[in-house]
RNA sequence: GGUGGCAUGGCCAAGCGGUAAGGCAGAGGUCUGCAAAACCUCCAUCCCCAGUUCAAAUCUGGGUGCCACCUCCA
């Protein structure tokens, strides 16, 4: 078996292989900085750290890219309103986005070229494609003409002819109509206007346009052609096919092999915007729930498919997560010493997820592993003692272990809770649980149930072991 | 109007020609004074119709219903 992968400019599944043997260049489309992320960038941003990992693992060293457009009229907008310059937003969207990513534990990409960083690249391959005859200037903007380029809709499946005819009313309304010698050539390059941020350039003061910064990036870190494109499946069209138009116009080679891009995020059914208020950003979801159990959430769902985020389904992961933590912290305590995975799961796993990326095919052996953990550990705690031999165990955590960093997840203690954030201090429940032995052991169990009631009130489970003990925990 | 995608148990979701993974929820049982926790067991023939095949959730044709994109978008 060997990797497989859908490409969206084949619209079908492809063996992998790399230009270079061992190695993949991979850049991912990121975001404009002009907010913070929501769950659309943590699918985006979690599915491509994944697919990284699972390279990684596979034995390639990746060099993974990604960009962060610091050029754009929503970015300004921004910039008014808070009274603040472009390149402050930008800063201050760009240390968030660093935060959110943390958070849910993204590997860094290698390198975050910025737009406002590339400007050379950026002009000199504009320069290359009007010397070329693919770009016009025109009042101080300059555009790509689309028509010149023979391949103009391959990526998206689209024909110019099928876009201009029924199309949105948004061509018509095009500010830009009468300046372009098609509607759907677009800008590479826009003259400056009163009182925004502008750079030099051979066709006067302007700014890049937004596709050929990444354009630009690509052939700047990664070289003409590159193996593996991705981003999110709305960047289909126009971007990457602009992309495409750009790069393949100037160095005459393809831009990428594989081109591939993950589904979008609905909430509770409907499709995530800001004018339909549900929009939810990361910090806000993971003041609710737990980071590992969002990235088990994204990676249950095939990465091409929509993925509706709804409580009900965040709390199941939340629950899942749970189990997959119990038995990466149960590990911990048995003895690994010369000992290692079982290497004919692992294959079993691979077999699954090489299908394009099938994680979630693959948790279910993941969770395989974990169940059977999460048994023997219960066991170990309500009865003492284990049924299996603790070196097969350990094989068994050993591969759950390499599995689940392949997945990105981390095990975590429960954190402790303070005392003085409950009505109850350990004392004040350890005594009322003394008072209940003792109404327990007189049989008044009508004053034992009563004094567990207290106790669940203030947010306390107890269970009463066997051995007569009773632990406790705080909800 | 154009292009593409999806439809599997109560919910989420794999499977892509060989007789339905996994997660969540639910049911019964063991244990318990009762609980809780844990452990054991159980729980679908795959939107409809017609074909192809020894064999179809998986292929073909026709329906129906959702969804995305068509120059703001991850």
């Amino acid at each position: 078996m060997t990797l497989s992968l859908y490409n969206t400019l084949n619209r079908r599944s492809e063996p992998f292989a790399p230009l270079e043997a061992g190695k993949v260049k991979m850049y991912c489309c990121g975001i404009t900085v002009y907010d913070y992320c929501h769950l659309g960038h943590a699918r985006t941003c979690l599915s491509w750290d994944v697919v990284r990992r699972y390279l990684q693992w596979s034995g390639y060293a990746v060099n993974y890219i990604q960009n962060f457009t610091d050029i754009d009229d929503k970015i300004l907008n921004r910039a008014r309103q808070e009274n603040s310059s472009m390149a402050e937003v930008a800063d201050k969207y760009i240390d968030a986005y660093h935060e959110d990513m943390a958070a849910l534990h993204i590997q860094p990409a290698d390198e975050y070229p910025r737009a406002t960083h590339c400007l050379d690249g950026i002009q000199k391959l504009i320069t290359d494609l009007e010397q070329k005859g693919f770009a016009y200037a025109s009042q101080g903007d300059v555009y790509y003409s689309v028509r010149k380029f023979e391949g103009y809709g391959k990526l998206s499946g689209r024909k110019l002819e099928d876009m201009q005819a029924g199309a949105s009313g948004r061509v018509e309304t095009d500010p830009e109509a009468d300046i372009k010698q098609d509607p759907c050539d677009f800008a590479l390059w826009k003259g400056a206007k009163e009182g925004e941020p502008s750079w030099r350039s051979p066709w006067g003061e302007g700014r890049p346009g937004w596709h050929i910064e990444c354009s630009a990036m690509v052939r700047d870190r990664l070289g003409e052609t590159i193996d593996i494109h991705v981003g999110g499946s709305d960047l289909i069209f126009p971007h990457h096919e602009n992309e495409i138009a750009q790069s393949e116009a100037a160095t005459g080679q393809p831009l990428a092999q594989y081109w591939m891009h993950n589904g979008m995020v609905k909430v509770e059914g409907e499709k995530m915007s800001k004018s339909l208020g549900n929009f939810i950003t990361i910090r806000d979801l993971l003041k609710t729930y737990d980071p590992m159990a969002v990235r088990l959430f994204i990676l249950q769902a095939h990465y091409t498919k929509p993925l509706d985020f709804t409580d009900e389904a965040l709390q199941a992961a939340t629950k899942g997560w749970e189990t997959l933590n119990e038995a990466l912290l149960f590990g911990e305590e048995l003895p690994t010493q010369d000992i290692s995975a079982d290497a004919g799961i692992l294959q079993k796993f691979r077999d699954i997820v090489d299908k394009d990326l099938n994680f979630s095919g693959g948790l279910a052996i993941v969770f395989e592993l974990a169940k059977e953990l999460k048994k023997e550990k219960n066991i170990l705690v309500h009865e003492g003692k284990l049924t299996q031999n603790p070196q097969i165990l350990a094989t068994v955590w050993l591969t759950l272990k390499e599995l689940a960093d392949v997945l990105g997840f981390v095990a975590s203690e429960k954190a402790a809770v303070a005392d003085d954030e409950f009505s109850l201090t350990a004392e004040e429940i350890e005594d009322i649980l003394r008072q209940r032995k003792e109404a327990r052991a007189n049989k008044d169990y009508a004053e034992g149930d009563r004094l567990r009631d207290v106790l669940v009130e203030a947010g306390i489970t107890i269970m009463d072991r066997p051995s007569g003990k009773t632990e406790w925990y705080r909800e």
